[in-house]
DNA sequence: CTGAAAGCGCTTACAG
DNA sequence: CTGAAAGCGCTTACAG
């Protein structure tokens, strides 16, 4: 900026002012503008961020579970769908659900000044997060509900969706639905089980211990799993998978001993080819890239003055039949 | 940090070097630990990196082609990978196959100091990287070779792999095999179908252009391009889809007709459930979290100082039988 | 080892 | 409208 200035003939503050449209008189910007061009000038966004009023970097932070897992990065997607129309950037990191390096990720990314931040929590507790919020930094979460800290949260209907995917299962004549879920300190995960039990319970069918897999992490633990359940004596005739990964297991599993088509079975989270096995497969579809979406629209509207209390957003999901789900027990 | 050195009782320069780790006398040192604590200081990362010597951000940037694609995003899973291990963080960001917004992401996370920037290029001239690369930034491509500028590109074994899948299906009995691929302007796209032309003449066979679909740029228009294929007169008795968008249209489309399981198949990328349908989907497999490392890997041996010649590693792809490739011709 | 001072690349009152 | 000067939060020669 310095030598634009020297070679355009002009002060430094008025180099600054041209680049970033202020008043100048015309044939000052103009020099200004070729020797930006000449030079090939861009200017420091971090030395910018760091000098101005309003403390702005045009970057924002996403914390997310695994970007590996395609619901994650779909999130992801929508997230930068609307922060691109905003010209704000982001950085992403995996805090593989452990609370530690949720809390460095934040760290990470406060310290180079973003203008605010997306999370999925791991932990249990976010107030950490009000170091953040003090010095101005839009705080939201995605997914699940952040804890010791009020703050925006965008969440898919979990329980309403297990519950219809069970009430499903109940109405096509099971009585023996096995439910397969994540690690029940996760949000997700004991809100589909409250579904799973509130549709038993409106029923009338008692809960069956033997019947519940949890801390199902991932498609190979959902596949023994269910070979377990199925191997086991009485065994269930549907089985409720509350997450894709857990989903793509099982189905690998029903395969394999020759139950696909014969065990039903709803999941929660649509997956790649469920449409391509024979029966389809029937599940509550979330629409993560609304939920990241959402979850930027909030950002950006607290980022613009927002002062409303904190918002809950809750994003439906949709039963999507396709076959699975509409096998009568044996 | 000002603050703290007043609640310290010592200089700025005292605080900084105890900030980072520099020899100070353990009773200041002490202090200083003392009233960062108390005060819950950070240091301002930003502003670090704009007056230190190195000028080292502790941050790269990718730009990738789409992160709700499974296949990139475990493509930034593998290069955040080996970024955390340096407490290094990641701005990401999806070109869409546009290549001016390529260049204005690399421009953004430019602007922001990112040490490094790795990259699947979309355009076709990077040379604009050659300013980044006069800064000091370290940049490596993946998934495709860069153009008009020379740097270290970690890609699958495109052509291999098409060569092999396609001489899989020969071996099965097929001659009209379909090439089903993605736009013809893009790098990988070029190296399969010209593994599948190469393996067809080396089996003696003509290149039927009626078997040959580009530019098929979702799972949709998979769909549509097999339907199309096989309701037409002399349809292929195999299929090559070249890219996992395509192989989920395709396979979709097959169940649709009642051809799955009857027309051959084999698929560049595996997808989840692949071994769920059934027949299985035999895929040529490539390792993106492999590659990904591997281009985090490059990146950060040259920004260690490595000097030596533009690398391109080829990371090798692998068949997997599974029995939609290993079906003979009707 | 420590501190005072200069300065990274910018923006922004302030005076003209 | 323009420029000289101060200063954002830091690091780093430099002198002691």
């Amino acid at each position: 900026m310095k030598e634009v200035a020297a070679v355009a003939g002009v002060s430094l503050s008025t180099v600054s002012r041209v680049v970033n449209g202020d008043d100048v008189r015309a044939d000052l910007a103009k020099r200004v503008h070729d020797a930006v061009q000449e030079l090939g000038y861009r200017r420091d966004q971090t030395a910018s961020t760091l000098r101005r009023a309003d403390r702005t970097s045009g970057s924002i932070g996403l914390v997310i579970d695994d970007v590996g897992n395609p619901f994650f990065s779909v999130i992801q997607r929508g997230v930068e769908e609307v922060a691109r129309e905003r010209g704000v950037i982001v950085f992403v990191g995996s805090s593989d659900e452990d609370a530690e390096r949720e809390h460095e990720l934040a760290d990470a990314f406060g310290a180079r000044g973003v203008d605010g931040l997306i999370m999925v929590p791991a932990g249990t507790d976010q107030s950490y997060l009000q170091r953040e919020r003090r010095a101005g930094v839009g705080i939201v979460f995605v997914d699940r509900p952040p804890r010791r800290i009020d703050a925006d949260a965008v969440l898919s209907d979990n329980a309403a969706g297990a519950r219809m995917a069970v009430e499903h299962l109940i109405a096509a004549g099971h009585q023996r639905i096995a439910f397969l879920g994540d690690r029940p300190d996760i949000f997700t995960a004991i809100e589909r089980r409250r579904g799973y039990d509130e549709a038993l319970a409106a029923a009338g069918l008692a809960v069956d211990e033997r019947l519940v897999r949890e801390a199902v992490r991932s498609s190979a633990a959902g596949y023994e799993a269910v070979r377990r359940l199925l191997e086991a004596a009485d065994p269930p005739t549907a089985l409720f998978t509350s997450q894709n990964l857990i989903t793509i297991g099982a189905v690998r599993a029903l395969v394999d001993l020759g139950r696909h088509g014969a065990t039903a079975l709803v999941g929660f989270d649509d997956v790649a080819l469920s449409d391509a096995v024979k029966p389809g497969l029937t599940v509550v579809a979330q629409d993560p890239a609304a939920v990241g979406r959402a979850a930027a629209e909030r950002l950006f509207a607290r980022l613009d003055g927002d002062l409303s209390p904190a918002q809950e957003i809750v994003v439906p999901v949709r039963l999507i039949q396709r076959g699975s789900g509409e096998i009568a027990p044996a």
